[in-house]
DNA sequence: CAAAATATTGAGCGATGCTCAAAATAGTTC
DNA sequence: GAACTATTTTGAGCATCGCTCAATATTTTG
């Protein structure tokens, strides 16, 4: 009984291995479930032992690059001068820079997308909601009155601004911007960000 | 030779008509050309003498789907009190309205990816620009002092993070914000970036 | 109204994700 | 360790997809 599992179990991360490079250099159009078992030297059929179908494999490979992300956003949090509004900066960078260094791998976070009858499994819904608590921190810094699920709103919203920046920023290699004016970009526009809730929070109308 | 023209005309209309139904219905994944041929009443081959391959036929939806988009930005643009705070919002929300009500359409306008060695045709891209100026005129009023290719920056930058926001508010049925809860956020974070960028760009260190 | 030119057809090709009876391997019993 | 059972792996095969192209049907021409 130890001999299979064993097996199993190293086939099981050869074949997600082989899955994020053949993402990482094909795009996640060019991951083919043949290719895959020759690479790690089994029949075609025994994919389907290792893994339930191309939707897990993929979900597989997505919650190790946003594993790698996250580990990118908080070395990111705490490299730089102290202070909510630069680290939001530096995170906004941060996430510019994964996405450009591994551009098919992120891409593949959002073009994957579930049959309609077969929802999202409830561990990958929570990997991406772990992502938000860096942003999470520094606004609440910035807003201590707010209540967490108003700044959690915010947060969302702040990510989601950042996320179509560089969607589309690293979009087509014809008006693709390059990278290092993406960065500015981004940073003048957290900073806009930041300085509009701000104020716009202080402004009469609206409880201290 | 008219009677052969005049039926391509009719066929390709009725195709691309086909296709945008079928998107419209099914997502982009469930646009088949043998589904289009029998729904206009064709061989499945034929469907290749109307256009040259699916991405054309995705091409072609698109753009129709891109021009209603532009013409409810325009209609938002002027629909309301003057000024370009004002009009700013208002096209933001107008989009996320667009996308929350053609929801399949505006998707495949972004899921859509050219095969590597096939670029996108000019006019497609034409199409994608024309819609900047929407929100290049309301920055401009705003900043007056600053250079055309300036603002152009700016005007990509706030209409991707309106995008961003759209896109992943939309995203999945889970995690999704209700559609008024998303356009309150993106009337809030679109007023926070323009207030923020214009404090930022009185401040010292920027020319007046 | 033939003959030539052109347009339409649909069987078929190569790929793809996935299945499942059969073959190979591992585990169990004496 | 042989015989038998249980499990696992295999790869041919299925349904489906975009797309092609010789064969057929249609239109235009002389």
């Amino acid at each position: 009984m130890s001999k299979t599992l064993e097996r199993r179990a190293k086939q099981r991360e050869a074949l997600i291995e082989a899955a994020e490079r053949m993402v990482r250099t094909r795009g996640l159009a060019g991951l083919k479930t043949r290719d895959l078992a020759q690479e790690i030297g089994v029949a075609n059929g025994a994919v389907y032992n290792l893994v339930a179908d191309v939707d897990e494999l993929v979900l597989m490979v997505g919650s190790r690059t946003l594993a790698r992300l996250d580990a990118d956003l908080s070395a990111a949090e705490s490299a730089g001068p102290p202070g909510p509004e630069a680290a939001l900066v530096r995170i906004a960078i941060a996430y510019c820079d994964f996405a450009a260094h591994n551009l098919e791998l992120w891409r593949a976070l959002f073009e994957h997308r579930m049959p309609a009858d077969k929802p999202l499994p409830d561990w990958a819904i929570a990997d991406q909601m772990h992502l938000f608590r860096h942003i999470h921190q520094p606004l609440a810094a910035l807003f201590p009155q707010r209540s967490f699920d108003d700044i959690s709103v915010t947060a969302r919203s702040l990510f989601s601004a950042v996320h179509g920046m560089v969607a589309l920023g690293l979009e087509q290699k014809l008006i693709a911007v390059p990278v290092a004016a993406l960065r500015e970009q981004i940073a003048t526009m957290v900073k806009a960000m930041v300085t509009g809730l701000v104020s716009n929070s202080s402004e009469p109308g609206h409880a201290l």
